[in-house]
DNA sequence: ACCATGACTCCAT
DNA sequence: CATGGAGCCATGG
């Protein structure tokens, strides 16, 4: 379960305004392999509040299938609430890219 | 330990 | 662009 828990934190620190892919969660809990296995900890254990889970995108910024933590579409309002540009449930992860090493001094949005 | 599942990703058709 | 198959990993029965 460890796992899961390293999974947990590192979405929790995914901050405003950015998105996280599952490869970048997974190679931060420790697997970057085990992108699967991430979306599958959010999944179960999606502590409602604590885990921004609409942060966390596929690797091509693309929003999860229609369902999520809520509903269809409750991921992308979210993003865009946050000042994240969804477009078709893609998201410009040129400019979204979540840079844990960088901890983000400037988050203004 | 084995089998089945899944918010993933890649490749082929 | 849609669908199917295979590989990857962690979890649950």
């Amino acid at each position: 379960m460890n796992f899961y828990q390293s999974v947990y934190e590192i979405v929790r620190r995914i901050p405003k305004g950015r998105v996280a892919t599952y490869g970048q969660v997974a190679y931060l809990a420790g697997n970057p392999r085990a992108s699967r296995a991430v979306g599958y900890a959010l999944h179960r254990n999606p502590f409602p509040g604590e885990i921004p889970c609409h942060r966390v995108v596929n690797r091509e910024g693309r929003l999860a299938p229609g369902f999520a933590f809520g509903g269809p579409g409750i991921q992308q309002e979210l993003l865009e609430a946050e000042g994240v540009a969804v477009q078709d449930g893609y998201v410009d992860l040129t400019k979204y890219c979540w840079h844990p090493e960088k901890e983000e001094t400037h988050s203004d949005v």
